[in-house]
DNA sequence: GTCCACATGTAACTGGTTACATGATTGG
DNA sequence: CCAATCATGTAACCAGTTACATGTGGAC
């Protein structure tokens, strides 16, 4: 349930309407919880009967009509409840790692291609995050909230260093292994 | 659709009944497919009625009654065919640091306490890794299977790895924070 | 004979994905 | 007026989760 936490988070961020929110969970916020505009949409719909939202006055409601949102008292109390509240960390769960495996048993032929790809896409990742620290944390910047959406980043860049450094060793293993 | 992929690896190491390989599937490799027992029986359904896996001959197929099954040439040649077929890395979906980013607007509270949670948790399946790191790969063993296996199990050590820093920094930077 | 562990399964639900539908606004 | 784009939505489906059901065989 952390679709709905991530849209009320958004929405305290900035008030906005349903495409506004899908534009935003493309970069931003998607970076580490991705969504598309049917979940959202939907989301919408519940977070407003449930009184956590409300659509902004003075837009009237109508389809083909932009129709932006703003989170109500209720809806950041239950923000910060959830924020407070344990949650399991949820198993590593890998496709390629699967496919390694995999290839352990049925042999390895096309998987470094796929590896490249991978690397490859994971570079640009990092180098995209490694912009937007540039850009949005200078050395000076040193407000709680942006030491928090710091750690956030960094996060996601030790992540993609991880993956690139991986890929780059699995890659070599493979060119030495006998191809099967 | 990797299940199935995970079953027929699972199933060509060994074959073995629907309960054998919910156990397999709660470590090995569960630790980067995880599947709980219900999954596991539906699938072996599909698989069986696709012609991929078969009920090991001279097992009378009855409820509460053991029935092991194992890999048919068309299931080792679904499963080689998938493992070359290039695949799109999942983006991250991270409950932590969608909850570090809600934290930055509602406030911290409550978060610490769970950060150092996760940080143990971590911890010790890092030190589970490096147990079988020891016992399953010592430095002489090397054959191509090995080194797959090997490879998947440094990316978890090296996952952990990250964990563990990330979370320890972050305890200290929201120690520094005020508390809102 | 009863209880428990082993073993296989069914049903209902939830969250995420894919495909499609519909209306409003704007530029040519 | 037509196409493209903006904007909101519906429907069907699929994988994973949770709760529950049922049968077998051995220990006591």
């Amino acid at each position: 349930m952390s679709l709905p936490h991530a849209i009320l988070t958004a929405l305290l961020e900035k008030p906005s309407s349903g495409l506004e929110l899908t534009r935003r969970f493309d970069r931003s916020i998607g970076y580490f919880w991705s969504a598309t505009h049917q979940q959202i949409y939907r989301e919408l719909g519940r977070l407003e009967t449930e009184g956590y939202i409300r659509t902004l006055p003075a837009e009237q409601p109508a389809r083909g009509q932009k129709k932006s949102y703003e989170v109500l008292p209720a809806g950041r109390a239950e923000l910060a409840r959830w924020t407070a509240t344990a949650q399991e960390p949820k198993p590593l769960r890998d496709v390629m790692l699967l496919r390694l495996r995999a290839a352990a048993v049925v042999g390895t032929a096309g998987l470094e291609a796929d590896l490249r790809r991978h690397l490859e896409l994971h570079q640009v990742q990092l180098a995209e995050y490694e912009e937007i620290q540039r850009r949005d944390f200078p050395p000076g910047k040193d407000t709680p909230e942006d030491r928090l959406r710091h750690l956030v980043l960094r996060a996601g860049i030790d992540l993609e260093t991880f993956w690139t450094r991986w890929l780059t060793h699995a890659i070599g293993e493979l060119g030495e292994l006998p191809d099967r």
